[in-house]
DNA sequence: TCGCGCCGCCAAAGCGGTTTGGAAAAGCGA
DNA sequence: TCGCTTTTCCAAACCGCTTTGGCGGCGCGA
């Protein structure tokens, strides 16, 4: 069923009915209500097609993710991401399309994107320090929205980011103001820019107190259980070891989890380890009371909102750019507690003579 | 820059620069070539809304992602089913939209996806038992492919599943083989198909050795990590308590892991567990040697190959359903061993009195 | 009663492609 | 040179919707 032959039906033309179904003035109330009635008993919907192509509007939003081949690690953040812009999606009638693809094609995609007019706008995932998308993306001209920042990106653009930075700074504030001196960070991989900020929060914190910064207690690589758990226990093994860990993901803090129980060592009393939380669905920081002390802040949130602005930025076609940045929770779980006074139960002795 | 233009700028025709592009035979080579050349001078790329509203097929495929209010789970496994399909249609020249759904509204949401015309086909996840979503399908005559199966569905219809029941049954055996009588089974929730089949497989396997079932040692639910804990929690302090495990999920086996070392039982001595690893990029099982003996199964292969079978069935106008099951691997890892002589080291008396 | 403005509707021209039905030009055998 | 086929291109219709520009008819004030 398609409007000509819904106004055929009607006794009506074409141009009637659309203008009954899209709420324009110049029909009258008892037409309209017919037509409404009409579209409803036979289903209609109208083509989206078809429709976008006579108005302009895709009434469609690209996420575009890159898949590369080397490690092919999928953000593990993108799926509540996702379920949180469509959300926002599926009430403003927009269609959400996923472009797959290999990175090293991502410029090629967005001109793709553009020029087959397939979208009205995209949203950028896991931005990248100085991230030459963006800069793209301003230059062509196709209304988008970053989830992240991207530090040492010239020209202007819009954002949604939580406070990484400042996140990681109470973390560790928070270690240190227990007692904790020698502080692990196991972090994302460095070329990521949330992965830069945190590590600037840690790096910060540890400062403000006149802290040396141990560099075999940094740790970057793709947040896997296998990486925080090899992490953790190569820094578990130095001579004078952490006596807390801060971790950017919920995974890489369960390896680490793992890494301590391997050395005998209980979490929250022997060893202290605040992660990063996105509240992601099928990985929650416990029910009641946290497994692990965290900062939280919920990327289903982030990508409704996220939406939102985006959305906002198409219909007012403003020049602008929208910033938007989030302040993460700090939470208490039971994995940290005060700093062990002497050396810890792992049988280790503190500078031991193969250093 | 449009067709039109395009045309204009080589004086020629609409029509022939759509044939030279679209490779039919009805145009000189010379000319096609000049063609493609400003084509590519030009970045043109076909309007797809136009396209396919002139050609009927609007090259995209849905995936509806339903999304429930109460329990807000978005499934794990999605982001790398996703990935791989999203490669096959990539390759094929085909789009993928993502609808989230608030369940229920499912019905209309597949509906509408065919009235509105905007996909071609669409590929059904998370199949329940008699999961009303595959009739109705059928009925509009949208081409689909379902992620799994649902038992008790009368239509006939086209889907890729692995081999739970079989996978699981091999896994029972595995553990029986190594003397264990008590097994666990920490398994998702019981309306999921998969989640059935694998307790199929798991109770064939008892019965083939004439063992009897303990409903105390079977669980199900959400798969998290929480849950696996509680779960573990829960039969491990049972009077005669499980000497293995059986587990549905990567996320619910950290829970057991967390749970046995609670009790201080060693993996693989005290305790043995099997998972079910489907390989997702974020969560990988380990890396060289398996963290957990597990079945396994690559969802993001199923990604790819369910989609190939979609765009199969969508091309060749195929009326017979396709179906396709994958077997799964069995893996060993170091969660899994020979079942303990005696009672096991947790301090716990078999045959308690408080039983 | 007449003239004017407004209301309610419609015909037709797009949007950017594909595809049908020719038509001119070129090739070919007699 | 003629007639016929084949090659190569084009004009126009169409996909399903929106939107511009009108056009009758009715109400209203003079």
């Amino acid at each position: 069923m398609n409007l000509k032959q819904l106004a055929q039906s009607l006794g009506l033309s074409p141009t009637t009915v659309s203008r009954a179904l899209n709420g324009y003035p110049e029909v009258s109330e008892a037409t309209r209500a017919r037509v409404i009635e009409a579209a409803r008993r036979h289903d209609y919907r109208p083509n989206t097609r078809a429709k976008s192509l006579a108005t302009g509007r895709a009434m469609s939003i690209a996420h575009v993710i890159p898949v590369s081949n080397r490690h092919e690690i999928v953000n593990p953040v993108f799926a509540d991401f996702i379920a949180g812009a469509g959300e926002t999606y599926v009430k403003a009638g927009y269609e959400m399309v996923l472009s797959v693809v290999n990175d090293g094609d991502e410029a090629r995609m967005y001109q793709d994107l553009r020029n087959r007019g397939s979208v009205d706008g995209v949203i950028v995932h896991g931005p990248r320090a100085a991230d030459p998308r963006i800069e793209m993306l301003h230059r062509i001209g196709l209304p988008f929205v970053v989830h992240g920042r991207a530090t040492g990106c010239e020209v202007p653009y819009s954002w949604l980011d939580i406070n990484n930075r400042r996140a990681f700074q109470r973390a560790t504030d928070f270690l240190l103001d227990l007692g904790h001196r020698r502080i692990g960070l196991v972090n994302g991989v460095e070329w990521m820019d949330y992965a830069i900020r945190r590590r600037t929060g840690y790096l910060e914190a540890l400062a403000a107190r006149g802290l040396a910064v141990d560099g075999n207690l940094i740790y970057s690589g793709e947040m896997t259980e296998t990486n925080g758990y090899r992490a953790a226990r190569h820094m578990l093994a130095l001579p004078d070891p952490p006596t807390a860990i801060l971790t950017s993901s919920m995974i890489s803090a369960i390896g680490v989890r793992r890494a301590a129980w391997a050395d005998g060592l209980d979490l929250g009393r022997d060893l202290s380890l605040i992660t990063h939380d996105d509240e992601l669905s099928y990985l929650r920081n416990g029910d009641e009371v946290p497994i692990f002390t965290a900062t939280r802040s919920s990327v289903r949130t982030a990508g409704r909102m996220t939406a939102e602005m985006l959305l906002g930025i198409i219909a007012s076609e403003a020049e602008a750019p929208q910033t938007r940045l989030l302040e993460a929770d700090l939470i208490i779980g039971q994995s940290t507690g005060p700093a062990p006074a002497g050396p810890h139960s792992s049988g280790q002795q503190p500078h031991q003579e193969h250093a």
